[in-house]
DNA sequence: CGAAGATATCGATGAACGTCGATGCCTAGT
DNA sequence: ACTAGGCATCGACGTTCATCGATATCTTCG
């Protein structure tokens, strides 16, 4: 189920898919590849874990920091960090007993020059 | 379940809500607001409707014109434009027996703007 | 090694969503 | 007025998804 297998990690620029979208109409592969990355942004809980790594120090955070301000539970946030993962939006680095998620600020931008073209 | 309500039609340049999303942490109300714009926009068959409508003379298309492309019926394709609609993607007007759905460019590039700040 | 804490995974549950066929409404033409 | 066609609404069905509690895994510390 990862979305972003093929290419290594030298996903430097757009971070997904696909076709500029305004230009010409979207194939089906197309639609489905950008539909699934914006599903991965297209939730309150996720947007809000997002903006606040974004807000953090060297847009960082653990998951110790993120639970008690979006008040969901332990596991839920854990599999939200991992959907958002997944999709590019965040890398996981873990050190220690803590894991912590750093904004990949490409793969926003990436996502907002499809839409804009 | 009209989402963009208070505001008359004067909507003009940023289309949806809130607060850039990588600036200050979201709030629980923008980020839900955020969240059912995305969301419009997070399905494979909308999105190829968009850019239909995109790719179209005045960048404007009736139902009948759009049901054979995306392969759906037309129950389902009349569901996928009013949620457009209603997102603040589409405008609808119709003229004598046909339903014309224009695209509003606005609302798209007021999203990239958010995601992007 | 054993205990404690941080995080991920699993299984279950209820809600939201995409899709369709059937039907209703409205407009244009006969 | 009746018919035909374009589109919206309704009701139903199956799938996807967000959420949680319980549990497993791993790391650090005593």
């Amino acid at each position: 189920m990862v979305t972003l297998l093929g290419l290594t990690d030298v996903t430097a620029s757009r971070a997904e898919c696909c076709t500029p979208l305004l230009r010409e109409p979207l194939g089906q592969q197309d639609a489905e590849q950008l539909a699934v990355t914006l599903k991965a942004l297209a939730d309150p809980a996720r947007l809000r874990l997002l903006s606040i790594v974004a807000a953090s120090e060297g847009q960082e955070a653990c998951v110790c920091d993120l639970i008690d301000p979006v008040g969901l539970s332990q596991p839920t946030v854990s599999h939200h960090l991992k959907v958002l993962t997944e999709a590019g939006f965040l890398t996981r680095s873990k050190r220690g007993t803590w894991a912590y998620y750093r904004l990949r600020p490409e793969a926003l931008t990436g996502v907002a020059d499809l839409l804009a073209t």
